[in-house]
RNA sequence: GGGAGCUUAGCUCAGCUGGUUCAGAGCAUCUGCCUUACAAGCAGAGGGUCACAGGUUCGAAUCCUGUAGCUCCCA
């Protein structure tokens, strides 16, 4: 038998990807087992998979496969969100590029191209996911555009409709003229820029006097219908009241006061445009003011503004500025910093717009959310979420729904000819039932033009999937609701997190999940997030395919630590790829040995070691799992599995070249490698199943997927750990005197030891003798001269290498190990003769205390002996 | 302007309820090894005033206060 010197990932992981399906492993029904259930946040469907996704996907699959093999009913639930803007940007390019115009087709042919577009392409990352190896359950794969989830979302809006929780009102809404639509507050992001100011001429009517007004965006001059001082401002005081002429459209205003205006910036006299921005527009509606909306819907100049008509904003604004100077009424410009709002999604600078809009009241809905967190029964990891959560939700603002798209579930609103609107209801014939039932003169309805915000359909996404809208008492939702955790970055705890802990309470009055977990965002380098705007993410399939799923998962998981932000280098999935390696060779040494009847009694010791060890820690590793701390759990398995098992324990029991070994040591190797393998599956799927196959006949449909995750059976010999830890500390200790005086591996020395410790180590002596490339080790009472030495714990070592050892050296190194040992001693002493510590130390702390006196005061005697030696 | 968090080895970070699991891990560095599982490896080594200043305590990386610097969120 021949196994490869290296592993190489692509092949078996593929092979057992496709083992897992057949079996349908990840399949879940309800049962009378307890279930154990996540969501999947849903990707976009534009998406392709990214760091981000590799880590939260990686985090839920070994939530989930955890889980499975503990025996309960896991369930994952895969799919996808319908991302109305993205998606919608997406499809009215490659419409253009075919030649066709969104304009010129209707909404249903739009949406026929559209959901054509999905199927094409909308399941790309799905089958990334299976790249990385998620153990989804396929079979459940929802989206939220298919039909049943969509009509949840519309039965969702009648039902809050007639509550009394939805509402329609002009709103300002931040609103993007590239994509035609509103943008949620979440969906603006918001840059610094170079700016200019402006400062322009307000000409008092019939005067040559003016008013000096500071604007960036002279472009909405034309909207002007005041100019607001502060009261408070002296300069300006005897103005209020006046008349003043806007420029380029010569329009008369007044000037108004109002505390609101900064009387340090600018000039501190204010130009107010309310249909262009917020504050402008709540002093307008204060002081009674007229709007004049001087832009179209595309972000160029309306009717409305007399000038410039037609033209786009940031040209009206240069041609602006170049009238105001032919006109001598532009004064200065100076350059400032300030804040602008681009569109998430297309990049556009977000235009304050006066739009009517439907809104969701999120009053009552807040209380819930907020009560239900604060209190743990939804529990937030790391809990200081908790103080971020509920600072907004003290914050919330309501909630504009209407998106001007067509992807996306339509407003189930009706209208008559005038715009008035009419009925809430799912189909036109329900609308027409509800104004017969009204006594309502029959009219002609058309229903709303715009769909709800995404959000709107993904927040009821934990209920939706299992159909608990179409059917709320079904099997499925009863069983698997609330879902147990929720993994999910913390930038998405507004957008998503605090929306469906509101829809959970509002539609089925309990938490859509029991706990929350959140990752953080995956960084390059120079601490920049991952984003392809930036292009600075790592093409992650390429990833998968040069170190190895299991290897990129090991890299991403080793460097996040809970909830915190993890910077990305090469040298992490490359650190797992060699761990799989590791893994490898340890299965090909196991693989290569020959067996012998019997039982090999030296091997007892280190056998009874290891299994001790192994017990430890996976008591800590459980530990760490119930508090997410799944980094430190991976780190404790990598240390557990390359130093314990493989540099100590595989070494210890490792029989001569070309011996056999005793079957009594390889059955309980084989054992505990099985156990370690079933240990980290959850982390390195495809790897340990791969090894777990070759350890032992598996029957077909056996999988390392449904074997039963390791449980602590605790043995809690100490005190055999503690000998292992010396025993090893006296083979470094010696491998490290061969090293300085160059002995070469064949040779062996001779080592005498003298002392005593409660802790012994000569349980160990013939692995001593093998792993350090022992002759005789023996034990004198007297000083052994022409060595070098060490001491351990309450031993020391004469190791004979052969060399005359240099006095003064020797010396030298002895009394700087006094020194610190007398230091040592007199700190701990310092402390014993402290009564305060004595009287109030736990009695656990100060036999310790006294135990390192005691040890300390072996290790000075050691010392000053072997100094008296080498002094004479 | 309001709020949250961070500062520990060259780098990235653990360090939970104050006390030998308290100064740790991984990576990087240095030294020696192609030793028949593994050079994607083996055996060793060095490296830190736990940001700074006070305080509480018998005892502080850990708790409190202040200062400085950094990051993020909201306005």
């Amino acid at each position: 038998m021949s196994i490869d010197k290296t592993y190489s990932p692509a092949e078996t992981e593929d092979r057992w990807y496709a083992y897992w399906l057949k079996n349908n492993f990840f399949h879940s029904e309800p049962d009378e087992r307890e279930p154990f259930t996540i969501v999947i946040p849903p990707p976009n469907v534009t998406g392709v998979l990214h760091m981000g996704h590799m880590l939260n996907n990686t985090i839920q699959d070994i939530l989930i496969r955890k889980a499975r093999m503990e025996g309960k009913n896991a369930c994952w639930v895969p799919g996808t969100d319908h991302a109305s803007i993205a998606t919608e940007a997406k499809v009215v390019q490659m419409l253009r590029e075919k030649g066709i115009k969104k304009s010129d087709i209707t909404r249903e042919e739009f949406l026929t191209h559209a959901f054509a577009w999905k199927e094409k392409y909308g399941g790309i990352i799905l089958e990334q996911l299976k790249k990385l190896g998620a153990s989804c359950d396929w079979q459940r794969t929802r989206f939220t555009m298919e039909e049943s989830l969509s009509e949840a979302v519309v039965d969702s809006f009648i039902q809050l409709y007639n509550k009394g929780y939805l509402y329609r009102d002009l709103k300002m809404v931040n609103w993007d003229p590239a994509a035609k639509t509103t943008l949620s507050n979440e969906e603006v992001l918001y840059e610094e820029q170079q700016a200019s100011l402006y400062f322009i001429k307000y000409k008092f009517k019939d005067s040559e006097e003016f008013l000096s007004v500071a604007t960036v965006r002279p472009e909405t001059i034309m909207g002007d219908v005041a100019v607001c001082v502060n009261p408070n401002d002296e300069r300006y005081k005897n103005l209020i009241g006046k008349t003043v002429i806007v420029p380029l459209v010569n329009r008369e205003v007044p000037v108004i006061a109002d505390e609101y205006v900064d009387i340090e910036f600018g000039t501190g006299a204010l130009k107010i445009t309310p249909a262009h921005d917020i504050n402008d527009y709540e002093i307008g509606k204060k002081h009674n003011l007229q709007v004049i909306d001087c832009f179209n819907e595309d972000g160029t100049v309306s009717q409305a503004a007399q000038v410039f008509v037609g033209e786009d904003r940031f040209k009206a604004r240069k041609l602006a500025v170049a009238k105001l100077e032919e006109d001598g009424l532009l004064i200065k410009t100076e350059i400032i910093t300030n804040k602008i709002g681009l569109s998430e999604r297309t990049r556009a600078v977000v235009e304050p717009r006066l739009s009517l809009q439907w809104f969701v009241r999120m009053e009552e809905m807040v209380k819930p959310a907020l009560e239900n967190v604060m209190n743990d029964n939804i529990q937030f990891f790391p809990d200081r979420f908790k103080n971020l959560y509920k600072h907004w939700l003290e914050n919330f603002r309501d909630w504009p729904i209407s998106r001007q798209l067509w992807w996306g579930q339509r407003i189930p609103a009706w209208y008559d000819e005038q715009g008035n609107l009419v009925a809430v209801a799912k189909t036109k014939e329900d609308a027409l039932a509800q104004l017969a039932s009204r006594n309502s003169p029959l009219v002609t309805i058309h229903q709303d033009e715009d769909v709800v915000d995404t959000w709107f359909s993904s927040w009821l996404w934990p209920i939706s999937v299992f159909d608990g809208f179409k059917d709320p008492n079904n099997k499925e939702i009863q069983y698997y609701y609330p879902t147990s955790v929720l993994v999910t970055g913390w930038d998405i705890i507004f957008f998503w997190v605090a929306r469906m802990i509101f829809a959970g309470y509002e539609f089925r009055n309990e938490k859509p999940f029991k706990q929350v977990y959140f990752t953080g965002m995956v960084r390059d380098k120079q601490r920049r997030k991952m984003s392809k705007s930036l292009g600075n993410s790592p093409d992650t399939l390429e990833l998968l395919a040069k170190f190895g799923a299991d290897g990129v998962r090991f890299g991403v998981m080793s460097a996040a630590a809970a909830g915190n932000d993890l910077l990305y280098d090469d040298k992490q999935p490359e650190q797992g790829r060699n761990f799989c390696n590791k893994m490898w060779n340890a299965l090909r040494l196991l693989k290569g040995w020959e067996v012998a009847e019997g039982k090999n009694e030296s091997n007892e010791v280190v056998i009874d070691w290891f299994e001790t060890k192994l017990n430890k820690a996976i008591a800590e590793v459980e530990i760490s799992f119930t508090d997410f701390r799944l980094s430190e759990a991976l780190m404790n398995l990598y240390k557990l599995l390359w130093d314990d098992f493989c540099s100590w324990y595989l070494e210890l029991i490792k029989p001569e070249y070309g011996q056999p070994i005793d079957k009594y040591t390889y059955d309980k190797t084989i054992g505990f490698y099985d156990t370690l393998m079933r240990l980290l599956h959850p982390f390195m799927p495809f790897i340990t199943e791969e090894i777990w196959h070759q350890l032992d006949e598996r029957k077909d449909g056996e999988s390392i997927c449904m074997a039963k995750f390791p449980g602590s059976t605790l043995t809690n010999n100490t005190s055999l750990l503690a000998e292992a830890e010396l025993a090893f500390e006296v083979i470094a200790g010696i491998r490290d005197i061969r090293a300085k005086a160059g002995k070469k591996n064949a040779e062996t020395v001779d080592v005498y030891y003298s002392g005593t410790d409660a802790v012994s180590f000569t349980g160990f002596a013939d692995k001593i003798v093998k792993l350090a490339r022992v002759g005789e080790l023996a034990p004198t009472t007297q000083e052994v001269c022409g060595t070098k030495t060490f001491i351990a714990k309450g031993w020391k070592f004469y190791v004979v290498t052969g060399e005359v050892a240099n006095a003064a050296d020797e010396r030298e190194k002895l009394q700087k190990e006094l020194e610190y040992a007398k230091g040592f001693l007199a700190s701990i002493e310092k402390k014993l003769a402290n009564e305060r510590f004595v009287s109030s130390a736990p009695a656990a702390v100060l036999e310790n205390e006294r135990k390192k006196q005691a040890d300390a005061l072996t290790k000075i005697e050691l010392l000053e002996a072997s100094l008296k030696t080498v002094t004479g």
